[in-house]
DNA sequence: AAGACGAAAGTGGTTGA
DNA sequence: TCAACAACTTTCGTCTT
């Protein structure tokens, strides 16, 4: 079959380069919606737009002829996007005036469509979450694809009723927080609470709550799944981040990382993987993007250094 | 002066009676 | 529900570079 995969394309005629290496060549996964740089690594922008053709085409000439229409479907509008709006010009699809009969059809269709869409108590709730979760997503600085999971999750919520007594916001903070660990891109419950007009002991219990009722389940975070977010905000190259990495699985297997801050099991591994790869980073840096403090830091490192043998 | 280090006291969450 | 407990934070003085 001849079907049109879009090109995971480098960045051709694009004067931007990698910041850390200088390259060129930047390859973009739309999937994640990533900028990485092919040379190092280095994740560039993680919030990118998916330039992609929408539809699959299966035949040569179909190829070119499909376009982007519209936006596409995403769980993150009211109606999903996908509601069709009957304007209120009595006109066909060709521009002729409707005939006195289909006009009163369509007067009717559009009374009955503004009724069904967010005139509902479920569409305004829907309507007032989305918009929360749109804020909190870019104030967080979420990629899209978690968006649409915890728009989904908000959703499950809705239909069990968990809503109920409970404020949206603290819905749709428990809907994104979940999100984020289930995509393995953790965000702590401070980080998400800080941004949202919630406590962190509310979202904590709303997060809890959710995963009850909703049966979802959710793996418990690594400290690997922080190493990228840590070591792209500090700068550090793909090579250390990876040592880092190498680090904690280590770590793991001798059972050091249990009832450990995860942040900060992922802050220590950085700190000593950026001094033996030399490319350090002072503690305080590290703890101030990993929300922990020097000494928690320090006290991690120290363990892991005794622990694993690993001289400086 | 900046960074690393560690002691001491306080905080919030978990566990087990 | 309460107390004990481990991990983490805050604060601060000291040491090293």
């Amino acid at each position: 079959m001849d079907e049109h995969q879009h090109e995971p394309g480098v960045l051709t005629g694009s004067e931007e380069t990698c910041s850390e290496c200088g390259s060129r060549e930047l390859r973009t996964d739309h999937a994640r919606g990533e900028v990485i740089c092919a040379n190092c690594g280095m994740v560039l922008s993680s919030r990118t737009i998916d330039h992609g053709p929408e539809w699959r085409v299966f035949t040569s000439e179909d190829q070119g002829k499909r376009s982007r229409v519209g936006d596409p479907a995403t769980f993150a509008v009211p109606d999903k996007r996908l509601s069709t709006t009957i304007t209120r010009q009595n006109k066909d699809a060709h521009g002729k005036q409707l005939t006195p009969k289909r006009r009163a059809q369509m007067y009717r269709l559009r009374k009955w469509q503004s009724h069904s869409r967010v005139h509902s108590s479920l569409d305004r709730n829907l309507a007032i979450a989305m918009a929360e979760l749109d804020r909190l997503i870019s104030q967080l600085d979420i990629p899209t694809f978690v968006k649409e999971t915890a728009a989904i999750l908000y959703r499950h919520a809705v239909a069990k009723k968990l809503v109920r007594g409970r404020s949206i916001d603290a819905m749709v903070a428990a809907s994104i927080y979940a999100a984020c660990r289930k995509r393995k891109i953790p965000r702590k419950l401070a980080e998400v609470a800080r941004h949202s007009r919630i406590n962190r002991k509310e979202l904590g219990r709303c997060y809890r709550l959710m995963l009850r009722r909703l049966h979802v389940t959710i793996p418990v975070v690594s400290p690997v799944d922080f190493i990228p977010r840590f070591g792209t905000a500090l700068n550090l190259p793909a090579r250390v981040q990876q040592k880092a990495a190498n680090i904690i699985r280590e770590a793991c297997e001798k059972d050091l990382t249990v009832g450990k801050a995860p942040a900060g099991v992922a802050a220590a591994a950085l700190y000593i993987s950026g001094l033996l790869e030399g490319n350090p980073r002072t503690q305080l840096q590290i703890a101030s993007v990993a929300g922990v403090t020097e000494v928690t830091v320090r006290n991690r490192y120290k363990d892991l250094v005794k622990q694993l043998n690993i001289r400086t």
